[in-house]
DNA sequence: GCCACCGGTGGC
DNA sequence: GCCACCGGTGGC
């Protein structure tokens, strides 16, 4: 159960950084690009991530980081494809977060929220057929780890559950 | 008039 | 119960 993490942030993309689980001994590393996170998570399954993948580290060396509740914590699912080439794809926090929001920056600026919008984007802009597939489009957003969400947390807390308090005032 | 944001829901 | 998707709208 290797898993990404992402953070919350602003408003833009709202992942301040991203990280990798070895799966050899489940240390987190920072990997430093959207891209080059991208790039992991797209065959993550056949291709599980290891420490030594990172120029000169090796299991040895201390985590860059650790799961607490310093920040916000979101798993990606893996193997989610690459964003096509002049496309980028965001995730977007909401303000409560609860849930992250997922759309992609098409080439000449549009942006799209589904499947069935990109299909529309390929009718009102033919040029990208067949450069731009729609089948390397996912809109599955991550999972934000809830005693991450005050407004779940609530929910949480009234009824009578027995679940571990972990409050944290995130943010910065 | 647009668009970022959020709530609702249908399908699984 | 979850989550992918879409409609509505409030603020600009």
């Amino acid at each position: 159960m290797s898993k990404f993490l992402e953070r919350c942030k602003g408003n833009k993309d709202s992942v301040g950084a991203y990280a990798v689980q070895c799966g050899e001994c489940s240390k987190w590393r920072f990997i430093p690009t959207k891209e080059e996170f991208e790039s992991i998570r797209h065959n993550f399954i056949e291709n599980p991530w290891y420490c030594n993948k990172k120029p000169g580290v090796t299991c040895d060396d201390p985590a860059d980081l650790e799961y607490d509740n310093t920040r916000i914590w979101v798993f990606d699912k893996p193997n989610i494809p690459k964003a096509p080439p002049n496309t980028e794809r965001m995730l977007i926090m909401r303000r409560d977060c609860s849930k992250m929001d997922a759309h992609y920056i098409m080439p000449n600026g549009k942006k799209v929220r589904s499947g069935v919008e990109v299909e529309k984007f390929l009718e009102a802009y033919p040029e990208y057929k067949g450069k731009i597939s729609p089948s390397s489009f996912s809109f599955t957003v991550p999972k934000v780890m809830d005693e991450r969400s005050p407004r779940k947390f609530e929910a949480k807390a009234s009824p009578s559950s027995n679940k571990r308090l972990k409050i944290s005032t995130k943010k910065e």
